[in-house]
DNA sequence: TCTGGGGTCCTAGGACCC
DNA sequence: TCTGGGGTCCTAGGACCC
């Protein structure tokens, strides 16, 4: 058996952690520049807010039932993700984290145990120790395990745990449920399904392997098999490196000037940097790029990018910031309002596996790392952007989020004014 | 006025090899 | 008129996920 343990509407949860007053009320988190709605309270769901409804579509709605909002706070999310986790652990020989707020639980080889009430227990003690509401479902199969957890969330009689596995419940529940829902079938898959006549997950199972096959290729069959109870999605609990690391963001207005540009690509570019090392990994290529507002489609577009292809594989500061704030100067265009801008490191290999060029010079290299391990450590210590390069400016990136909540767990990354002696 | 950020996997087709 | 038969690797784009 599988286990998915899935946070209830999660940023929503974290911000009613620490304002339980906010229980029972209409609440959303909003995305970066306070953009788009990103979570909502089964309250908000109900009044009719949709996951990433722009929030200025929204206005009217959020005023007129007094919707309180947020703006995304990330360092309070991932902190509390990071605790609900420490709680899963206790319950299962290995789980795999599938998002910032869903983790798989392999229950392989457990025997001989109430599975309904082992699932429970796991909402129970998720709730108590961390004040978020989980549901989990336990199944057969991962794809069984997501449908499971989806009715906890449905059914409140089922208490945050539910446990599917009998061949005659499964089918009853599949019969009714939408084949928009699964996982795996999306956006564009499900409406071709649905003009077929195939509605539900079950009707999905009726098909032939081949249609399958034809229609949504080896992904299809798997999610296809899985349904039918055959597990055909790996459990990953084992750490992987990231195959790329992308760091970009949308301004809160149009960038138009190179100096403002620059900055802002040598803020991601020194992030990007951080991540790489953090992963102990180094990048071969790096792709900045900066477009245009998308949205304003009365205006010229202009999408720039430049692809550098590094000498030698690297993960360092100096190097990646001052490669991306080079590349930022020729893809840089007079006259043209940037809203949008990024770094991209790809052909990631592990730092260890480093080739080096023959004409590097070994004492550099060694200088080199003690300088950035140094740099990583103060600015783990007191704060991001403590150390930091000229070019980065303020070290601030340029977007906008006024009704974000304390990082309440986080603080001490916050704390001005430290003096080191 | 105002529209998020960050990933993975699969496939088809082209370039290249003998 | 007739024009082999395998392979591999890489890439871009699509589809999917949260």
């Amino acid at each position: 058996m599988f286990a998915l343990a899935d946070c209830n509407n999660f940023f929503v949860s974290c911000e009613r952690v620490f304002r339980p007053d906010l229980q029972n009320k209409p609440v959303i988190v909003l995305s970066s520049n306070d953009g788009c709605a990103i979570a909502r309270s089964n309250e908000a769901k109900a009044l009719g807010i949709k996951m990433g409804d722009p929030f200025f579509k929204i206005r009217g709605l959020v005023a007129k039932h007094n919707i309180v909002v947020f703006s995304g706070n990330m360092a309070l999310y991932d902190d509390m993700s990071q605790r609900v986790r420490w709680v899963l652990e206790d319950f299962a020989p290995s789980i795999e984290i599938y998002s910032i707020d869903e983790a798989f639980l392999d229950l392989r080889g457990v025997q001989d145990i109430d599975f309904d009430q082992y699932a429970k227990s796991i909402s129970q003690r998720c709730w108590k120790m961390t004040s978020i509401p989980v549901s989990v479902g336990i199944a057969p199969t991962k794809t069984l395990a997501k449908i499971a957890s989806k009715l906890c969330k449905q059914y409140p009689k089922l208490k945050g745990g539910c446990y599917m596995h009998r061949p005659e419940d499964i089918e009853k529940v599949l019969r009714k449920y939408p084949i928009e829902d699964i996982w795996g079938i999306g956006r564009r898959s499900a409406p071709r399904l649905k003009s077929m006549g195939v509605q539900s997950a079950y009707d999905y199972t009726q098909l032939s392997e081949e249609a399958i096959r034809k229609m949504s290729g080896i992904t299809g069959v798997r999610t296809w098999k899985e349904l039918k109870g055959i597990p055909c999605i790996e459990f990953e609990d084992s750490f992987e490196a990231k195959q790329s690391i992308c760091v970009s963001r949308s301004f809160s207005s149009e960038i138009y000037d190179i100096k403002e540009l620059e900055e802002q690509t040598a803020n991601f570019a020194s992030s990007l940097a951080e991540k790489l090392r953090k992963q102990s990994s180094v990048a071969n290529e790096m792709c900045v790029f900066a477009y245009t507002n998308r949205f304003k489609e009365n205006e010229p577009q202009v999408y720039g990018n430049r692809l550098i292809l590094f000498e030698t594989p690297t993960g360092d500061q100096r190097t990646i910031v001052t490669q991306a704030v080079a590349a930022t100067r020729e893809l840089f265009r007079k006259g043209v309002g940037y809203k949008k801008a990024g770094v991209i490191a790809t052909k990631i290999t592990a730092s260890q596996n480093q080739l080096h060029s023959l004409f590097e010079d070994k004492e550099s290299i060694e200088k080199e790392h003690r300088l950035t391990s140094v740099v990583d450590t103060v600015n783990k210590t007191f704060g991001k952007s403590t150390i930091k390069f000229a070019v980065q400016g303020s070290g601030k990136i340029k977007t906008s989020s006024e009704k974000q909540s304390p990082h309440y767990t986080t603080l001490w990354s916050d704390i001005p004014n430290v003096t080191v002696k």
